[in-house]
DNA sequence: GCGACAG
DNA sequence: ATCTTGTCGC
């Protein structure tokens, strides 16, 4: 897919922070998302050393078989620093993403969107240079607050920051730890979570996920 | 000053 | 993220 180039990247967190400030106001949170959600695009990245392996699996969500797979190798384009975390791995997912033949309706981050200090997370951000829907699932907690959900599949409580509603703890199976599901771009909270559990029949995490994760660590060993 | 802190 | 042994549970 077309995706226009990066501009110089940020080497300092001021300067990061400064691109966030300037790129957080185009987050669309108000257009309708995605008429229906047939393909999605599962995104993450493994390292070794001073070397990363950037994966993009493109699965179909009703068969959940896989439908396109990119892998980039790069080196790290930033370190790691909690709210700039974006930053580290977006040129060679951005890279992935242009390498693809087709355009997935949705893209699910390893990471948050709207729950992050300055509600531009990874899925915000690549959700605005791709132009893509968006949305961030994250393992742990970032910011914010929330009550332990029900036992069972499904069950959800809001994680909320100050006031604001920022994404939602969701058990995706019973018996194990929620994940963290919020909007990136171009889509709703409701519509997030749907996807997400239709993503997680059988584990805790996404099968997009699941999917780039193991395809990343497989590039990166055997490079 | 003392924690908390996506991957 | 990655480094790592055994161990609890289905």
């Amino acid at each position: 897919m077309e995706i226009p180039d990066l501009p110089s990247w940020p080497t300092t967190v001021r300067e990061a922070e400064a691109v966030q400030d300037r790129l957080r106001s185009c987050v669309d949170l108000t257009s309708p998302g995605p008429e229906s959600v047939r393909t999605v695009a599962g995104l993450d990245v493994a390292y070794a050393e001073d070397r990363l392996a950037a994966a993009v699996v493109v699965l179909d969500v009703d068969r959940l078989e896989v439908v396109e797979e990119i892998v980039v190798r790069d080196r790290p384009s930033f370190p790691y620093v909690p709210g700039l975390f974006a930053f580290r791995e977006l040129p060679a997912l951005i890279e992935g993403l242009r390498r693809l033949s087709v355009t997935p309706d949705l893209l699910i981050c390893d990471g948050h969107g709207l729950a992050h200090p300055k509600r531009f997370g990874l899925a915000c951000h690549l959700g605005v240079l791709t132009g893509l829907p968006a949305i961030g699932v994250g393992k742990t907690r970032l910011v914010g607050a929330y009550d332990e959900p029900g036992a069972d599949r499904g069950s959800w409580s809001n994680v909320t920051d100050g006031d604001e509603v920022v994404g939602r703890a969701l058990r995706t199976q019973t018996g194990v730890r929620p994940i963290f599901v919020s909007v990136g771009h171009l889509t709703d909270l409701e519509t997030a979570c749907e996807v997400t559990l239709r993503l997680t029949p059988r584990y805790r995490l996404p099968e997009s996920t699941r999917r780039a994760d193991r395809l990343s660590r497989r590039a990166l060993a055997a490079s």
